[in-house]
RNA sequence: GCAGAAGUGGUGGAAUUGGUAGACACGCUGGACUUAAAAUCCAGUGAACAGUAAUGUUCGUACGGGUUCAAGUCCCGUCUUCUGUACCA
């Protein structure tokens, strides 16, 4: 009889789990979040930062930025826009093909199961997604554009005049009309000038050598970072420290030939558009950092007794004259030319000794100074004096020429370098003192000893150096960028292939109509015996030209049948332009259609981590530019908006166990005992830090026979930890667990609730039962407390019920704007407490909060809207009205404070000028007697807190 | 070293553009309901002092100064923490 009391009494209770399913099948059956490419409504394009799907799933800290775009997304809707929110798979990458590699599976099958766990994760949380443009970066058809896109890039050149990458043929016909000479190009350093008769008269493979130079991708034999633990060479963004990002492996320098980027043609153009967005400073600033422009001159040393000029890079021409000796990098090209006899020993063992340290020792060790004369001088462009050339490691060879000129007095590496191998350090500076240290402000200086820059400042002194060195053809200003062109071939099987097959060593693109090109089965997912990248172990890997499809390797006698390429593109490649295909995901004739594109534009609003900052951002931004200025898209910039959503930490548990015994030690208990932390699996402790021993001793058999040394009240306690969320630190929380428990609607407005969105943040439950609370008593306020059945009236509602209404509505509207997403639900309690007190029951009210709350939580949003009487989704209805008169009617007093402690109260209704509430404020006596006859300058009347004098 | 962000109760965090600091929530304390527990509801909760009490007074936003009728908020200096970056000539 009880129990069935109780089942009664439940069935109006809130049921989260059937509502959330019943209605995320809704949406699904319905199409309700699908996008249409036209409308007469303004368009909104909110996007996330697609997953990679890992084999580890989702925790609870990557759907924070999700629920974060999705509120905003719904908001959108709600208020009116067509809104563009699409979600797919960065499903290329290294874990899959390392888990094949140690098992076997192709990293295909395994992807596919990951992203079916993704999604089914994602889908238990209620995003409004639009499915119906999902992509998937492996997906032939999709990286069959990725390929055209690589294509595009090698059918184009970047020209200085127009400053804009332009087809190839252009380059060809102006070669063909007048040769390179005049030709303002960003190309290889190397290249050779021509006429335009000697073009003419270049065999086909020349020409098509030199284009390879100025091509926006070329080959080219490049210095990499390679990492042989990957079996891979990795990009600058790619390395951490001195060691891979992933694995962690060392990294070593090797010459290898690579498919390059030539991003370096959009430094400027990078750095300029920065000024466009709208994206946090600390992401801009990354960015610019890594861009890294620094203005300043080249200058042309003559080296004593050779033909040769030593070109150094510097930010100071103004120091010219305190030069005392030079610096040449360990690897620069001249070491071994100009090294005298009596130093070739000493030379030899030092760039030896220098190639061996790894980058990462190299990095550690800035303190050391080492270096090596090599018994060579230069002379000085202006005084001719001799200047001895030495060589050392702090001088890096990737950045600027790879030589420095060193001026002791204005740098501090050079007069530590100066001081240690005790070389002069002449001042060249009015009345300051170098004793000590360098003088490297350039703002406060004026020049002395200089000869014709006597007595001038940095910049004039500047000006005078870059026109005296021009007129000696001994230099010329420049700005020089630490970006460099970033390598694009990868030696992995789990990427995309490139379009390319070799004919007498030369790359050739495969006609896009024949895309995609597949990849191959390999046996083995490792590189070859003989060092070749895992492609080289497939049989089927030619192009035969005639056919124009992929054929056995055997046949590549025959002169129709090309060797394909065997790298494949990097993790970026199918990550910088997916933004725009969602647009028009599903077609397969174009990247997408021009009306496509024309509509959408660029992404409004981006949501992800800030650890993309100059990888995938800065890539994605380089592309976007490409392909406006290749007319093919018609912004040139991805993204508006951009947020970082903070990182979602873990609590890790620690149980700790005493050094050399298999005895666990309670944190009480430790009283000073050597003591190990292991960590614990935090679904086994409880919030208050209590282990549960038994799940533990089942969870590691080795510690299954321990011993525990428990609290006095017997019970086992750990020490907590803030850690990031790995597998690896068993701290992960499941969101399937928070919703089964919980249920989706409190994940979301618990993620919200737990602090700023852009704020790195703890997980702990500790705080969920509060939200959780919340959705209750906000089901409870659509139902009769005596009869537990749906209750609301169509009666017109109190003034108060209607002042807390629009009340919220203000607030909520101007969160969701501000993305001040963890107020409004603070905004959501206050509401529903007060309605509760006030007995609010009527439909008046109740109809619109709906609204407000359904993009926080949809699921019971959709429910009530549904036990409102209506039949359609509540995710298109207009978001309610602000109307500032329910707030003015129910004014009351407001306390002022003027004069220091001095309070009063007030009484203002909020459609009030300005002006009339001066006065009222005049006419207040106790408010004259404050102001003493001043008149105040400025009253603002703000709702909610009402005024604020100025006087 | 450089750049950026931030320091507020026992905890997460509010505080609009300088105007009642600590919203909201957790936790804690007490109470109601219950045989009991859970759930739910109600009340209290920055600190100190005074008072039977309502209440009042003082202190209080990392630290030290400053501007202002008024400072968590603005300015100067110090300390601490976090994040990024690092021989970039």
């Amino acid at each position: 009889m009880k129990e069935a009391l109780n089942f009664v009494s439940n069935m109006s209770k809130y049921h989260f789990n059937s509502i959330e399913a019943k209605w995320q099948k809704y949406w699904a059956a319905h199409q309700t979040f699908q996008a249409k490419n036209h409308s007469s409504n303004p368009k909104y394009y909110v996007l996330d930062m697609f997953p990679y799907p890992s084999g580890a799933g989702l925790h609870v800290g990557h759907p924070l930025g999700y629920i974060a775009s999705d509120i905003y997304a719904r908001y959108k809707r709600h208020k009116g826009f067509n809104v563009l929110h699409p979600q797919g798979y960065d499903s290329f990458g290294l874990p899959a093909e390392q888990y094949a590699i140690q098992t076997g599976q192709h990293p295909r099958k395994t992807t596919e199961e990951n992203i079916a766990r993704y999604r089914e994760q994602l889908d238990k949380i209620g995003f409004s997604f639009d499915w119906s443009r999902e992509v998937r970066t492996s997906d032939p058809a999709y990286y069959k554009w990725t390929q055209w896109i690589f294509i595009q890039l090698f059918e184009s050149w970047y020209d200085k005049t127009l400053d804009k990458a332009r087809p190839i043929d252009d380059l060809i016909a102006l070669f063909a009309a007048e040769g390179n000479r005049e030709v303002q190009a960003v190309c290889d350093e190397d290249v050779v000038q021509f006429s335009a008769e000697q073009w003419q008269s270049f065999s086909f493979e020349e020409q098509q050598k030199i284009l390879l130079q100025y091509r926006l991708t070329y080959l080219a034999e490049t210095e990499v970072n390679w990492c042989p633990q990957l079996g891979t060479v990795l990009a600058n963004d790619e390395i951490v420290n001195g060691v891979s990002e992933r694995g962690g492996y060392a990294v070593v320098r090797k010459k290898m030939k690579q498919w390059s980027m030539r991003i370096t043609a959009y430094a400027q153009r990078l750095l300029d558009g920065l000024d466009t967005i709208d994206w946090p400073q600390p992401l801009k600033d990354s960015q610019t950092n890594w861009i890294g422009r620094s203005k300043g001159a080249t200058v042309r040393f003559k080296i004593n007794n050779f033909d040769n000029y030593v070109e150094v890079f510097t930010t100071r021409p103004d120091t010219i004259f305190g030069v005392s000796f030079m610096t040449l990098a360990p690897e620069h090209d001249f070491v071994n030319l100009i090294t005298t006899e009596a130093q070739k020993k000493a030379v030899q063992s030092y760039v030896e000794a220098s190639a061996k340290r790894s980058e990462r020792e190299r990095m550690a060790d800035v303190k050391t100074i080492s270096g090596v004369f090599t018994g060579a001088f230069a002379e000085h462009p202006f005084t001719g004096a001799l200047i001895p050339i030495w060589i050392g490691d702090y001088v890096l060879a990737g950045y600027g020429t790879g030589a420095v000129m060193a001026v002791p007095c204005g740098d501090q590496r050079d007069y530590d370098f100066a001081k240690h191998f005790n070389l002069p350090i002449p001042n060249i500076f009015e009345g300051i003192d170098i004793s000590e240290e360098a003088y490297a402000d350039k703002e406060n200086t004026i020049i002395a000893n200089s000869e014709f820059i006597n007595g001038l400042g940095y910049a004039e002194a500047t000006q005078k150096v870059i026109e005296a060195l021009e007129a000696k053809n001994q230099g010329s200003g420049k700005i020089n960028y630490r970006l460099r062109d970033a390598v694009f071939s990868r030696q992995r099987y789990w990427g995309e292939p490139f379009p390319v097959y070799y004919k007498s060593g030369l790359p050739q693109m495969i006609d896009a109509k024949h895309l995609p090109l597949t990849l191959p089965e390999v046996e083995k997912y490792l590189p070859t015996e003989d060092g070749e990248p895992p492609l080289g172990r497939a049989d089927v890997w030619a192009w035969d030209t005639n056919k124009n499809e992929v054929v056995h390797n055997k046949l590549i006698d025959n002169e129709i049948v090309f060797p394909l390429e065997l790298n494949t593109m990097p993790g970026w490649a199918g990550s910088s332009c997916y933004m725009f295909r969602y647009m028009d995901s599903k077609n397969n004739t174009e990247f997408a259609s021009k009306e496509a594109l024309q509509y959408w534009q660029k992404v409004d609003l981006y949501l992800g981590g800030s650890e993309h900052a100059t990888g995938h951002l800065l890539y994605s931004r380089f592309w976007t530019k490409f392909m406006f200025d290749r007319g093919f898209f018609s912004v040139d910039e991805p993204v508006k908006k951009l947020i970082n959503q903070g990182m979602i930490l873990g609590e890790s548990a620690f149980v700790h166990r005493i050094e050399g015994e298999n005895t666990l030690v309670s944190k009480g208990q430790i009283e000073g005992r050597p003591v190990q932390p292991i960590h614990a699996d935090v679904s086994m402790v409880n919030l208050q830090n209590e282990l549960d021993i038994e799940a533990f001793k089942n969870w590691r058999p080795e510690f299954k026979d321990a011993t525990f040394i428990t609290e006095t009240d017997g019970t086992f306690k750990v020490s907590r930890e803030v850690e990031k969320m790995s597998k690896s630190k068993y701290n992960v929380v499941n969101p399937d667990d928070i919703c089964e428990q919980y249920g989706a609607d409190t994940l979301r407005m618990y993620e919200m609730f737990l602090g700023p969105l852009e704020q790195a943040k703890p997980w702990s439950t500790a705080g969920i039962t509060g939200v959780h609370n919340f959705l209750k008593k906000l089901w409870k306020l659509y139902h009769s407390g005596s009869e537990d059945a749906f209750f609301v009236v169509e009666e017109s509602a109190s003034k108060d019920a209607l002042k807390t209404l629009h009340k919220t509505i203000k607030k909520v509207e101007e969160d969701i704007e501000n993305f001040s997403f963890n107020t409004s639900v603070s905004t959501f309690m206050i509401a529903v407490n007060e309605l509760t007190a006030q007995k609010c029951n009527q439909r008046e009210v109740l109809e619109p909060l709906a609204i407000l709350i359904a993009p926080y939580a949809p699921h019971i949003a959709e429910e009530l809207w549904n036990l409102l009487g209506h039949d359609t989704s509540i995710s298109t209805v207009a978001f309610p009205k602000f109307d500032a008169k329910h707030l003015v009617e129910s004014s009351k007093e407001y306390p002022v404070s003027f004069n220091g402690k001095m309070r009063f109260k007030l009484e203002l209704s909020l459609d009030l000028s300005v002006s009339e509430i001066e006065t009222a404020v005049m006419a207040h006596e106790k408010t004259q007697e404050q102001l003493q006859g001043r008149t105040p300058k400025k009253v603002i009347v703000v709702p909610g807190k009402i005024i604020n004098i100025v006087g």
